[in-house]
DNA sequence: GAAAAGACTGAACCGAGGTTCACTCTTTGT
DNA sequence: ACAAAGAGTGAACCTCGGTTCAGTCTTTTC
Protein backbone atom coordinates (compact mmCIF):
# COMPACT_ATOMS: atom_id res chain seq x y z
CA UNK A 1 0.00 0.00 0.00
CA UNK A 2 0.74 3.57 -0.31
CA UNK A 3 -0.58 7.09 0.74
CA UNK A 4 -2.40 6.81 3.95
CA UNK A 5 -4.02 10.02 5.12
CA UNK A 6 -1.32 11.56 7.33
CA UNK A 7 -2.09 14.17 9.93
CA UNK A 8 -1.01 17.43 8.17
CA UNK A 9 -3.28 16.57 5.39
CA UNK A 10 -6.09 16.14 7.32
CA UNK A 11 -5.71 19.32 9.03
CA UNK A 12 -5.29 21.09 5.36
CA UNK A 13 -8.47 19.14 4.25
CA UNK A 14 -10.29 20.35 7.55
CA UNK A 15 -8.84 23.79 7.15
CA UNK A 16 -10.23 24.02 3.07
CA UNK A 17 -13.76 22.55 3.93
CA UNK A 18 -13.85 25.17 6.89
CA UNK A 19 -12.54 27.92 3.73
CA UNK A 20 -15.39 26.57 1.64
CA UNK A 21 -17.74 27.19 4.50
CA UNK A 22 -16.34 30.84 5.28
CA UNK A 23 -16.83 31.93 1.66
CA UNK A 24 -19.84 30.43 1.10
CA UNK A 25 -20.95 32.14 3.88
CA UNK A 26 -19.25 35.20 2.96
CA UNK A 27 -20.71 35.22 -0.42
CA UNK A 28 -24.63 35.32 1.12
CA UNK A 29 -23.99 37.84 3.59
CA UNK A 30 -22.84 39.83 0.20
CA UNK A 31 -25.04 39.19 -2.44
CA UNK A 32 -27.87 36.82 -0.38
CA UNK A 33 -28.17 33.38 -1.58
CA UNK A 34 -29.41 34.08 -5.29
CA UNK A 35 -25.71 35.39 -6.10
CA UNK A 36 -24.22 32.06 -5.00
CA UNK A 37 -23.78 29.38 -7.36
CA UNK A 38 -21.10 27.11 -7.00
CA UNK A 39 -18.93 28.36 -9.13
CA UNK A 40 -18.94 31.51 -7.10
CA UNK A 41 -18.20 29.74 -4.25
CA UNK A 42 -15.39 27.88 -5.55
CA UNK A 43 -13.95 31.12 -7.16
CA UNK A 44 -14.23 32.98 -3.81
CA UNK A 45 -12.48 29.67 -1.94
CA UNK A 46 -9.81 29.78 -4.87
CA UNK A 47 -10.57 25.91 -5.62
CA UNK A 48 -11.81 24.26 -8.34
CA UNK A 49 -15.65 23.66 -9.14
CA UNK A 50 -15.56 20.33 -8.62
CA UNK A 51 -13.41 20.23 -5.44
CA UNK A 52 -16.56 21.98 -3.65
CA UNK A 53 -18.22 18.28 -4.91
CA UNK A 54 -14.76 16.18 -2.56
CA UNK A 55 -16.17 18.49 0.89
CA UNK A 56 -20.19 18.32 0.32
CA UNK A 57 -22.52 16.47 -1.42
CA UNK A 58 -24.59 18.99 -3.42
CA UNK A 59 -25.22 22.55 -2.77
CA UNK A 60 -28.18 21.68 -0.97
CA UNK A 61 -25.73 20.50 1.72
CA UNK A 62 -23.39 23.06 1.71
CA UNK A 63 -25.53 25.50 2.65
CA UNK A 64 -28.02 24.03 4.73
CA UNK A 65 -24.37 23.72 6.87
CA UNK A 66 -23.73 27.62 5.72
CA UNK A 67 -27.09 28.52 7.07
CA UNK A 68 -27.14 26.28 9.76
CA UNK A 69 -23.76 27.77 11.38
CA UNK A 70 -25.32 31.29 11.21
CA UNK A 71 -28.60 30.79 12.25
CA UNK A 72 -26.56 28.64 15.57
CA UNK A 73 -24.64 32.02 15.92
CA UNK A 74 -27.54 33.65 16.15
CA UNK A 75 -29.65 31.93 18.37
CA UNK A 76 -26.40 31.84 20.41
CA UNK A 77 -26.10 35.54 20.71
CA UNK A 78 -29.83 35.92 22.16
CA UNK A 79 -29.41 33.56 24.27
CA UNK A 80 -26.56 35.03 25.66
CA UNK A 81 -28.26 38.02 25.87
CA UNK A 82 -31.22 36.74 27.76
CA UNK A 83 -28.64 35.01 30.00
CA UNK A 84 -27.19 38.14 30.97
CA UNK A 85 -29.77 39.98 32.78
CA UNK A 86 -31.40 37.10 34.44
CA UNK A 87 -31.18 38.32 37.41
CA UNK A 88 -33.28 41.39 36.53
CA UNK A 89 -36.44 39.38 35.41
CA UNK A 90 -37.69 37.23 32.82
CA UNK A 91 -39.13 39.75 30.92
CA UNK A 92 -36.21 41.81 30.54
CA UNK A 93 -34.15 38.81 29.56
CA UNK A 94 -36.57 38.35 26.41
CA UNK A 95 -36.28 41.72 25.55
CA UNK A 96 -32.60 41.40 26.05
CA UNK A 97 -32.78 38.41 23.58
CA UNK A 98 -35.15 40.14 20.56
CA UNK A 99 -32.89 43.36 21.35
CA UNK A 100 -29.91 41.57 20.51
CA UNK A 101 -31.78 39.57 17.73
CA UNK A 102 -32.97 42.76 16.03
CA UNK A 103 -30.06 44.75 16.13
CA UNK A 104 -27.70 41.90 14.67
CA UNK A 105 -30.34 41.75 12.19
CA UNK A 106 -30.02 45.77 11.07
CA UNK A 107 -26.24 45.16 11.10
CA UNK A 108 -26.04 42.34 8.53
CA UNK A 109 -29.38 42.47 6.32
CA UNK A 110 -28.20 40.80 3.72
CA UNK A 111 -27.62 37.69 5.57
CA UNK A 112 -30.66 38.42 8.07
CA UNK A 113 -32.84 38.56 5.01
CA UNK A 114 -31.45 35.62 3.57
CA UNK A 115 -31.82 33.56 7.10
CA UNK A 116 -35.53 35.15 7.35
CA UNK A 117 -36.73 35.47 3.97
CA UNK A 118 -35.34 34.78 0.66
CA UNK A 119 -36.41 31.85 -1.22
CA UNK A 120 -33.98 29.30 -1.34
CA UNK A 121 -33.63 25.33 -1.52
CA UNK A 122 -36.02 23.08 -0.05
CA UNK A 123 -33.11 21.52 2.04
CA UNK A 124 -31.48 25.25 3.34
CA UNK A 125 -35.36 25.79 3.97
CA UNK A 126 -35.34 23.36 6.32
CA UNK A 127 -32.48 25.01 8.02
CA UNK A 128 -34.75 27.99 8.10
CA UNK A 129 -37.65 26.65 9.80
CA UNK A 130 -35.46 25.05 12.34
CA UNK A 131 -34.07 28.17 13.29
CA UNK A 132 -37.46 30.17 13.33
CA UNK A 133 -38.58 27.00 15.35
CA UNK A 134 -35.63 27.27 17.80
CA UNK A 135 -35.66 31.01 18.22
CA UNK A 136 -39.69 30.81 18.68
CA UNK A 137 -38.52 27.94 21.40
CA UNK A 138 -35.73 29.94 23.15
CA UNK A 139 -38.80 32.97 23.52
CA UNK A 140 -41.49 29.99 24.53
CA UNK A 141 -39.00 28.55 27.02
CA UNK A 142 -38.52 32.52 28.33
CA UNK A 143 -42.46 33.36 28.15
CA UNK A 144 -43.07 30.09 30.60
CA UNK A 145 -40.45 30.95 33.06
CA UNK A 146 -41.96 35.14 33.23
CA UNK A 147 -45.61 32.83 33.75
CA UNK A 148 -44.49 30.98 36.39
CA UNK A 149 -42.45 33.68 38.13
CA UNK A 150 -45.64 35.66 37.93
CA UNK A 151 -44.44 38.67 35.95
CA UNK A 152 -47.32 37.84 33.05
CA UNK A 153 -50.54 36.38 32.74
CA UNK A 154 -50.94 32.59 32.18
CA UNK A 155 -50.68 31.95 28.11
CA UNK A 156 -49.77 29.91 25.90
CA UNK A 157 -45.83 30.07 25.76
CA UNK A 158 -45.61 28.42 22.28
CA UNK A 159 -48.24 30.48 20.36
CA UNK A 160 -46.71 33.34 22.30
CA UNK A 161 -42.77 32.37 20.90
CA UNK A 162 -43.86 32.21 17.63
CA UNK A 163 -45.88 34.74 17.07
CA UNK A 164 -43.17 37.07 18.77
CA UNK A 165 -40.47 35.50 16.13
CA UNK A 166 -42.84 36.23 13.23
CA UNK A 167 -43.58 39.78 14.66
CA UNK A 168 -39.88 40.51 14.74
CA UNK A 169 -39.08 39.34 11.47
CA UNK A 170 -41.76 40.09 9.51
CA UNK A 171 -41.10 44.06 11.10
CA UNK A 172 -37.79 43.72 10.07
CA UNK A 173 -37.99 42.12 6.61
CA UNK A 174 -39.48 45.39 4.88
CA UNK A 175 -36.13 47.62 6.15
CA UNK A 176 -33.62 44.55 5.57
CA UNK A 177 -35.27 44.00 1.76
CA UNK A 178 -34.37 47.66 1.17
CA UNK A 179 -30.90 47.63 3.12
CA UNK A 180 -31.17 50.19 5.06
CA UNK A 181 -30.56 50.05 8.69
CA UNK A 182 -32.83 51.96 10.44
CA UNK A 183 -32.71 51.01 14.01
CA UNK A 184 -35.74 53.54 14.70
CA UNK A 185 -37.78 50.23 15.06
CA UNK A 186 -35.98 48.70 17.51
CA UNK A 187 -37.78 50.02 20.36
CA UNK A 188 -41.30 49.61 19.09
CA UNK A 189 -40.58 46.26 18.12
CA UNK A 190 -39.65 46.26 22.24
CA UNK A 191 -42.80 47.93 23.63
CA UNK A 192 -44.85 45.65 21.27
CA UNK A 193 -43.21 42.55 22.69
CA UNK A 194 -43.39 43.74 25.98
CA UNK A 195 -47.45 44.66 25.56
CA UNK A 196 -47.87 41.46 23.59
CA UNK A 197 -46.10 39.61 27.14
CA UNK A 198 -48.52 41.73 28.91
CA UNK A 199 -45.98 42.66 31.25
CA UNK A 200 -45.80 45.80 33.35
CA UNK A 201 -44.24 48.92 30.60
CA UNK A 202 -41.31 49.68 32.30
CA UNK A 203 -39.27 46.51 31.15
CA UNK A 204 -37.57 48.47 28.85
CA UNK A 205 -36.05 52.68 29.35
CA UNK A 206 -36.35 53.96 25.98
CA UNK A 207 -40.19 53.51 24.91
CA UNK A 208 -41.76 54.06 21.56
CA UNK A 209 -43.13 57.41 21.32
CA UNK A 210 -44.19 57.78 17.37
CA UNK A 211 -47.42 60.29 16.95
CA UNK A 212 -50.16 59.76 15.25
CA UNK A 213 -49.66 61.65 12.11
CA UNK A 214 -51.41 59.69 9.43
CA UNK A 215 -47.98 59.79 7.22
CA UNK A 216 -46.62 57.41 9.94
CA UNK A 217 -48.85 54.49 9.06
CA UNK A 218 -46.31 53.73 6.33
CA UNK A 219 -43.61 51.23 6.82
CA UNK A 220 -40.38 52.89 6.48
CA UNK B 1 -59.83 43.22 -44.77
CA UNK B 2 -61.26 40.31 -43.11
CA UNK B 3 -61.47 39.42 -39.58
CA UNK B 4 -62.11 41.98 -36.77
CA UNK B 5 -62.46 40.60 -33.50
CA UNK B 6 -66.21 40.39 -33.17
CA UNK B 7 -67.40 40.55 -29.95
CA UNK B 8 -68.66 36.87 -29.13
CA UNK B 9 -64.94 36.26 -29.90
CA UNK B 10 -63.96 38.94 -27.49
CA UNK B 11 -65.89 37.43 -24.78
CA UNK B 12 -64.54 34.08 -25.64
CA UNK B 13 -61.10 34.98 -25.24
CA UNK B 14 -61.81 36.52 -21.81
CA UNK B 15 -63.73 33.17 -20.73
CA UNK B 16 -60.45 31.70 -21.84
CA UNK B 17 -58.38 34.05 -19.89
CA UNK B 18 -60.77 33.61 -17.11
CA UNK B 19 -60.49 29.66 -17.10
CA UNK B 20 -56.76 30.04 -17.10
CA UNK B 21 -56.79 31.67 -14.28
CA UNK B 22 -59.18 29.41 -12.38
CA UNK B 23 -57.31 26.98 -13.42
CA UNK B 24 -54.09 28.00 -12.02
CA UNK B 25 -55.23 29.40 -9.10
CA UNK B 26 -57.17 25.29 -8.27
CA UNK B 27 -53.61 24.24 -8.73
CA UNK B 28 -52.07 26.22 -6.13
CA UNK B 29 -54.64 25.56 -3.74
CA UNK B 30 -54.30 21.98 -4.28
CA UNK B 31 -50.33 21.25 -5.46
CA UNK B 32 -49.00 24.32 -4.27
CA UNK B 33 -46.73 26.76 -6.51
CA UNK B 34 -44.43 23.57 -7.10
CA UNK B 35 -46.98 21.68 -8.78
CA UNK B 36 -47.63 24.55 -11.06
CA UNK B 37 -45.96 23.81 -14.36
CA UNK B 38 -47.29 25.70 -17.28
CA UNK B 39 -47.97 22.42 -18.95
CA UNK B 40 -49.93 21.63 -16.32
CA UNK B 41 -51.83 24.87 -16.07
CA UNK B 42 -52.55 24.60 -19.34
CA UNK B 43 -53.45 20.80 -19.58
CA UNK B 44 -55.71 21.67 -16.49
CA UNK B 45 -57.83 24.69 -18.61
CA UNK B 46 -57.99 22.09 -21.38
CA UNK B 47 -55.72 24.15 -24.17
CA UNK B 48 -52.03 24.01 -25.37
CA UNK B 49 -48.96 25.07 -23.86
CA UNK B 50 -48.65 27.60 -26.60
CA UNK B 51 -52.06 29.60 -25.72
CA UNK B 52 -51.20 29.86 -22.03
CA UNK B 53 -48.45 32.92 -23.55
CA UNK B 54 -51.23 34.13 -25.99
CA UNK B 55 -52.69 35.44 -22.55
CA UNK B 56 -49.57 35.95 -20.44
CA UNK B 57 -46.38 37.42 -21.39
CA UNK B 58 -44.72 34.08 -19.39
CA UNK B 59 -45.37 32.20 -15.65
CA UNK B 60 -44.23 35.17 -13.57
CA UNK B 61 -46.91 37.25 -14.93
CA UNK B 62 -50.03 34.26 -15.44
CA UNK B 63 -48.71 34.45 -11.16
CA UNK B 64 -48.55 37.31 -10.57
CA UNK B 65 -52.21 37.68 -11.07
CA UNK B 66 -53.58 34.96 -9.57
CA UNK B 67 -51.38 36.14 -6.37
CA UNK B 68 -53.15 39.39 -6.60
CA UNK B 69 -56.37 37.91 -7.02
CA UNK B 70 -56.30 35.63 -4.08
CA UNK B 71 -54.71 38.44 -2.24
CA UNK B 72 -57.03 40.71 -2.85
CA UNK B 73 -60.07 38.13 -1.50
CA UNK B 74 -58.36 37.64 1.56
CA UNK B 75 -57.85 40.97 2.21
CA UNK B 76 -61.17 42.14 1.16
CA UNK B 77 -62.59 39.38 3.46
CA UNK B 78 -60.78 40.35 6.42
CA UNK B 79 -61.68 44.28 5.67
CA UNK B 80 -65.39 42.89 5.18
CA UNK B 81 -64.92 41.17 9.08
CA UNK B 82 -63.87 44.16 10.12
CA UNK B 83 -66.03 46.75 8.79
CA UNK B 84 -69.01 44.21 10.28
CA UNK B 85 -68.87 44.95 13.77
CA UNK B 86 -67.59 48.66 13.80
CA UNK B 87 -70.22 50.02 15.78
CA UNK B 88 -68.86 47.67 18.97
CA UNK B 89 -65.17 48.51 19.02
CA UNK B 90 -62.36 48.80 16.82
CA UNK B 91 -60.32 46.48 18.36
CA UNK B 92 -62.79 44.28 17.78
CA UNK B 93 -63.27 45.30 14.42
CA UNK B 94 -58.82 44.28 14.07
CA UNK B 95 -59.35 40.57 16.27
CA UNK B 96 -62.76 39.90 13.66
CA UNK B 97 -60.74 40.90 10.68
CA UNK B 98 -57.98 38.57 12.20
CA UNK B 99 -60.45 35.65 13.23
CA UNK B 100 -61.33 35.70 9.43
CA UNK B 101 -58.21 35.59 8.10
CA UNK B 102 -56.78 32.74 10.31
CA UNK B 103 -60.19 30.58 9.62
CA UNK B 104 -60.06 30.98 6.06
CA UNK B 105 -56.33 30.33 6.14
CA UNK B 106 -56.83 27.21 7.41
CA UNK B 107 -59.30 26.08 5.41
CA UNK B 108 -57.59 26.58 2.45
CA UNK B 109 -53.95 25.68 3.85
CA UNK B 110 -51.92 24.72 0.46
CA UNK B 111 -53.18 27.99 -1.07
CA UNK B 112 -52.53 30.15 2.15
CA UNK B 113 -49.01 28.51 2.93
CA UNK B 114 -48.08 29.04 -1.15
CA UNK B 115 -49.56 33.26 -0.11
CA UNK B 116 -47.62 33.70 3.03
CA UNK B 117 -44.07 31.07 2.64
CA UNK B 118 -43.86 29.23 -0.01
CA UNK B 119 -40.61 29.76 -1.99
CA UNK B 120 -41.81 32.05 -5.86
CA UNK B 121 -40.57 33.90 -8.17
CA UNK B 122 -39.02 37.05 -8.06
CA UNK B 123 -42.17 38.63 -9.75
CA UNK B 124 -44.83 36.61 -7.49
CA UNK B 125 -42.45 37.15 -4.38
CA UNK B 126 -43.70 41.44 -5.33
CA UNK B 127 -47.03 40.12 -4.79
CA UNK B 128 -46.93 38.18 -1.61
CA UNK B 129 -44.79 41.09 -0.09
CA UNK B 130 -47.82 43.61 -1.56
CA UNK B 131 -50.11 41.27 0.16
CA UNK B 132 -48.50 41.40 3.50
CA UNK B 133 -48.23 44.96 3.03
CA UNK B 134 -51.53 45.84 2.86
CA UNK B 135 -52.73 43.17 5.44
CA UNK B 136 -50.23 45.29 7.42
CA UNK B 137 -51.58 48.30 5.98
CA UNK B 138 -55.35 47.19 7.01
CA UNK B 139 -54.79 46.44 10.57
CA UNK B 140 -52.38 49.70 11.01
CA UNK B 141 -55.23 51.91 9.93
CA UNK B 142 -57.26 50.17 12.72
CA UNK B 143 -54.96 50.44 14.96
CA UNK B 144 -54.99 53.96 14.52
CA UNK B 145 -58.64 54.45 15.08
CA UNK B 146 -58.37 52.61 18.28
CA UNK B 147 -55.47 54.90 19.10
CA UNK B 148 -57.53 57.55 18.19
CA UNK B 149 -60.33 56.55 20.07
CA UNK B 150 -58.21 55.93 22.78
CA UNK B 151 -58.89 51.98 23.43
CA UNK B 152 -55.39 51.83 23.33
CA UNK B 153 -52.73 53.01 24.32
CA UNK B 154 -50.65 55.35 21.88
CA UNK B 155 -48.08 53.69 19.46
CA UNK B 156 -46.85 53.03 16.59
CA UNK B 157 -49.64 51.62 14.46
CA UNK B 158 -47.31 50.86 11.60
CA UNK B 159 -45.07 48.73 13.50
CA UNK B 160 -48.31 47.11 15.20
CA UNK B 161 -49.44 46.20 11.74
CA UNK B 162 -46.79 44.31 10.88
CA UNK B 163 -45.86 42.93 13.87
CA UNK B 164 -49.64 41.65 13.74
CA UNK B 165 -49.34 40.02 10.24
CA UNK B 166 -45.55 38.47 10.36
CA UNK B 167 -47.17 37.10 14.10
CA UNK B 168 -50.31 35.61 12.62
CA UNK B 169 -48.60 34.45 9.71
CA UNK B 170 -45.26 32.33 11.68
CA UNK B 171 -47.95 30.66 14.17
CA UNK B 172 -50.05 29.40 11.12
CA UNK B 173 -47.20 28.35 8.90
CA UNK B 174 -46.12 25.37 10.98
CA UNK B 175 -49.78 23.65 11.00
CA UNK B 176 -50.65 24.60 7.17
CA UNK B 177 -46.98 23.60 6.29
CA UNK B 178 -47.90 20.19 7.86
CA UNK B 179 -51.76 20.01 6.54
CA UNK B 180 -53.45 19.75 9.70
CA UNK B 181 -56.04 22.72 10.37
CA UNK B 182 -55.61 22.69 14.12
CA UNK B 183 -58.34 25.72 14.52
CA UNK B 184 -56.78 25.69 18.44
CA UNK B 185 -54.63 28.18 17.93
CA UNK B 186 -57.04 30.80 16.19
CA UNK B 187 -57.98 31.67 20.29
CA UNK B 188 -54.85 31.98 21.17
CA UNK B 189 -53.60 34.31 18.45
CA UNK B 190 -56.51 37.06 19.59
CA UNK B 191 -55.42 36.43 23.07
CA UNK B 192 -52.02 37.51 21.84
CA UNK B 193 -53.50 40.23 19.17
CA UNK B 194 -55.56 41.68 21.96
CA UNK B 195 -52.93 42.40 24.37
CA UNK B 196 -50.13 43.18 21.52
CA UNK B 197 -52.80 46.10 21.05
CA UNK B 198 -52.96 46.72 24.49
CA UNK B 199 -56.68 46.57 24.44
CA UNK B 200 -58.80 45.72 27.60
CA UNK B 201 -59.16 41.84 27.92
CA UNK B 202 -62.61 41.05 27.52
CA UNK B 203 -63.18 41.97 23.36
CA UNK B 204 -63.45 38.27 22.73
CA UNK B 205 -65.14 35.92 24.49
CA UNK B 206 -62.84 32.66 24.19
CA UNK B 207 -59.59 33.18 25.59
CA UNK B 208 -56.44 30.77 25.68
CA UNK B 209 -56.79 28.77 28.99
CA UNK B 210 -53.55 26.22 27.80
CA UNK B 211 -51.86 25.13 31.17
CA UNK B 212 -47.88 25.63 32.25
CA UNK B 213 -47.65 21.52 31.26
CA UNK B 214 -44.22 21.71 29.49
CA UNK B 215 -44.88 19.43 26.39
CA UNK B 216 -47.30 22.16 25.80
CA UNK B 217 -44.56 24.15 25.00
CA UNK B 218 -43.70 22.86 21.63
CA UNK B 219 -46.03 24.23 18.94
CA UNK B 220 -48.00 20.97 16.88
C1' DG C 1 -66.36 29.78 -51.36
C1' DA C 2 -62.14 32.04 -50.92
C1' DA C 3 -58.85 34.81 -48.82
C1' DA C 4 -57.20 37.37 -44.96
C1' DA C 5 -56.34 37.73 -40.13
C1' DG C 6 -56.17 35.67 -35.98
C1' DA C 7 -56.21 31.98 -32.67
C1' DC C 8 -54.45 27.38 -31.29
C1' DT C 9 -51.15 23.77 -30.97
C1' DG C 10 -47.36 20.89 -29.02
C1' DA C 11 -43.02 19.24 -30.31
C1' DA C 12 -38.60 21.29 -30.37
C1' DC C 13 -35.65 24.63 -28.49
C1' DC C 14 -32.91 26.81 -24.99
C1' DG C 15 -30.41 28.62 -20.97
C1' DA C 16 -28.80 28.47 -16.54
C1' DG C 17 -26.71 26.37 -13.20
C1' DG C 18 -25.84 22.07 -10.63
C1' DT C 19 -23.18 17.96 -11.30
C1' DT C 20 -19.82 14.71 -13.23
C1' DC C 21 -15.51 12.63 -14.80
C1' DA C 22 -11.30 11.81 -17.43
C1' DC C 23 -7.27 13.79 -16.54
C1' DT C 24 -3.37 15.93 -13.92
C1' DC C 25 -0.98 16.93 -9.75
C1' DT C 26 0.41 15.79 -4.92
C1' DT C 27 1.39 12.95 -1.17
C1' DT C 28 2.85 8.62 0.86
C1' DG C 29 5.36 4.38 1.47
C1' DT C 30 8.99 1.27 -0.24
C1' DA D 1 12.78 7.04 -7.85
C1' DC D 2 8.55 4.93 -8.52
C1' DA D 3 4.02 3.24 -7.98
C1' DA D 4 -0.27 3.46 -5.55
C1' DA D 5 -3.90 6.15 -3.68
C1' DG D 6 -5.92 10.39 -3.09
C1' DA D 7 -6.93 15.15 -4.05
C1' DG D 8 -7.77 18.88 -7.42
C1' DT D 9 -9.49 20.55 -11.79
C1' DG D 10 -12.72 22.75 -15.10
C1' DA D 11 -14.74 21.89 -19.39
C1' DA D 12 -18.48 19.14 -20.80
C1' DC D 13 -22.76 17.20 -19.59
C1' DC D 14 -27.46 16.94 -18.08
C1' DT D 15 -31.82 18.17 -16.71
C1' DC D 16 -35.97 20.35 -16.58
C1' DG D 17 -39.35 23.40 -17.24
C1' DG D 18 -40.21 27.97 -19.48
C1' DT D 19 -40.58 29.59 -24.07
C1' DT D 20 -41.00 29.69 -29.11
C1' DC D 21 -42.71 29.03 -33.80
C1' DA D 22 -43.92 26.70 -38.10
C1' DG D 23 -47.86 24.59 -39.18
C1' DT D 24 -53.05 23.96 -38.64
C1' DC D 25 -57.65 25.32 -37.56
C1' DT D 26 -61.41 29.11 -37.01
C1' DT D 27 -63.60 33.15 -37.71
C1' DT D 28 -64.74 37.04 -40.48
C1' DT D 29 -65.48 39.60 -44.57
C1' DC D 30 -66.55 40.04 -49.43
Amino acid sequence: MAYRRTHAVEQRLEAARARLLDAATALVAERGYAGCSMAAVAKSAQVGTGTVYRYFPNKGELFAEVFRNACTREVAAATAAGASVTDDSHVSAIVASIRTFAERALKAPKLAFALLAEPVDPLVDTERMAFRESFGDLLAVATQSAIEAGEIPTQNAGITGAALVGAIGEALIMPLAKGNADPHIVPGLITFTIRALGGSHDHDSRSDQSGPAADRLRRG
